[in-house]
DNA sequence: CATGAATGAGAATTCATTCAT
DNA sequence: AATGAATGAATTCTCATTCAT
């Protein structure tokens, strides 16, 4: 258990992630600065400082948690659906719900992967980062595999590649969804969430044995 | 036609935006600053300001022409290959190609959609990229119908959405290709070409009428 | 006598200044932090500011206390050695360990000095540090008298100004001893301590009757 | 020759130096503030870093150019007298002159001796700074000898050596004088100037043969 | 037309100091 | 009395943009 103190410092970390995510999320973390994230959260910039080293350590907490969240959604959407199809959906709207709350996410990820190549010189943050991210990777690879055991998809590639595939497919049409809202509304008048879904549907196609339900 | 003194202009503009598509590709739209792209196109940066009025002018000067050279790529893809299928790897191909030679385009591609939110008060150059973007968007839309007439394609949703979801998902793979190189090399012992040849795969199979075929 | 509040009171300060002076000396005051002087000390950075006003008050009371220090060395040397010319080595020894373990007082000296230019408005501290420092110029000065009288020194210009011309060229020669102390023993292959007595011996022959000893 | 434009740029590197010199004189260059130059030279604090990399190449700048000129001034002292005690006086009259003018020029020099110690990481300027030092102790070295072979000298230790000591002897006598002109008006009633040809004086003696005198 | 030169506005980070408990 | 927490005011450095020639 936490003693007040911890959980008084936790909660002041949380109060500035908490702004700091909004923030990314509406300007990016390039465009986002100490300042916004002090005015934001309603400290000091100076008491930024007392909770966080640096303006990257708040980025990679933020990435952290968010990816740390996104596995607990996983791991529920896939425990609670015994059914394989039904599971695929709950994984999916989770997914979906996530980015549609998390949007910041999206480039944060992008920028472990250029990290990724820095190697070994790489810090603690970054080491549970990318743990958190492989597990996730895992997480959905075994999945898959469940999902060929089960007959309800054919892997054609390997699991991880399938995942990577698939995850960078999704990722694509959520980042989409998000910037063209209205687009979508205007033009094609169809919601967000529908949009998704459809998205969803397709990558769906993409990996299961359609051919022998003929 | 151009007056000779327009067309010089252009050929300024050309360098320059030739040098800034460079550095954009190697580092980033927003880690490059104007000294840079001075040094890279061998002009003043003052005369960078005689040409474009701002540095979002480049970017997004980049990115209209980035978009032009896409369009004009996919429509030879699809009119020299007059067998659907063949069309549809050509046309993967460009793409792939295309953002291995531009990746700053996703980025620019995406800010692009955020403006958009800003409605009326976007300039020129603004109108153009999303005229250019609709008229791709067209075009892989009747290539799509295309399919589905010659039975290639099942078409479960309107044309226009399924471009855009196909569209999204190749986006994210390429994205996810281009960030972790590394990683698919030593943990997939796969190189970005192969992955993404198979990423294009997977998105064929949820458009086409696999079932048909067998 | 002092009362057991103003003992204990006499004790923290202590503490503090003992914490403070091993951060000078191994980083000058200057990089010294008010949070390194806490932590060193283990009170909190707020109790600092119970037993001081401010981080100047603290350098000042180093540099008396470390003043005073001196003061009780030198009259130790001089008393403890009837030869004239053995009190004059332990004067000099005396100096040079001091300086040895307190480097940072020199930079506070010269402080010191530039204070003193702003007249009247120096504060007690200031004015205590001053005392002393004339206390420690007068038993030099009467060290020399000493001499003088004692036919082992000549003395051509006033006690005083010679007092502190010496003083200043010792005090140069071990400040050089202290920043080039590598220097010293690569190139000119010589140990600090021996360079220094080289410096005293110089110095010494520039205030005795050597002709007169011949 | 220099162009123009180089010229120019001289001039304004020169302007620049000249404040932060004096700036750096009356404050010291920890307390000196890039803003302070920027006043003080009546440039932006912008274009101070058109002509300066960083607040540290203008500190070394000041070093290497205070260096260069006392060098110069002690070669014209030495060559000019051809009598070893007048050229004496003169090297010393150089000395005192030039931290008259350049009283920052003492802190400077002792941060050199601690980048000495950072060995071979160090760049450009530093090199040169260190050279420069070296030369000038050399030149000091080779007067010495030169004393000691006109029997004006008795050296017992190695030149280099005695070049150090008399060196910063010198130096704290020098410094002293700067910090404490008013005091010795006050209490002394001597002027700087005579303060140090007394100094001078007294190292002369410690390197003379008084006693062949005799 | 082209540009060298200059800069205003801001960016991350640090640190001595204050204050409520 | 002792301190945890918070911060105002700097500090170094950057960069898109302007302007006189």
């Amino acid at each position: 258990m936490l003693s007040k103190k911890q959980a008084l410092t936790e909660f002041h970390r949380g109060s500035i992630l908490a702004a700091a995510e909004r923030l990314f999320a509406e300007k990016g973390t390039e465009k986002t600065t100490m300042d916004d994230i002090a005015r934001e959260s309603e400290y000091s910039k100076a008491t930024l400082y007392v909770y966080f080293q640096s303006k990257e350590e708040i980025v990679n907490a933020i990435l952290l948690s968010s990816m740390v969240l996104l596995q607990k959604k996983l791991e529920e959407a896939i425990r609670s659906n015994p059914n394989w199809f039904q599971a695929y959906n709950g994984v999916c709207e989770a997914i979906i719900h996530f980015y549609g709350e998390n949007p910041a996410a999206y480039d944060t990820v992008a920028r472990q992967t250029v990290m990724e190549a820095e190697g070994g010189q790489a810090d603690q943050s970054l080491k549970e980062i990318r743990q958190v991210g492989e597990a996730t990777n895992d997480l959905l690879a075994d999945f898959l595999k469940r999902g060929a055991a089960e007959g309800a998809v054919r892997i054609e590639l390997p699991p991880k590649e399938t995942v990577l595939l698939f995850w960078a497919g999704l990722f694509g049409m959520v980042k989409m969804a998000e910037g063209r809202e209205k687009y979508l509304q205007d033009t094609l008048n169809i919601e967000r969430e529908e949009f998704l879904r459809h998205g969803v549907r397709m990558l769906l196609d993409s990996i299961t044995k359609g051919r022998i339900i003929e």
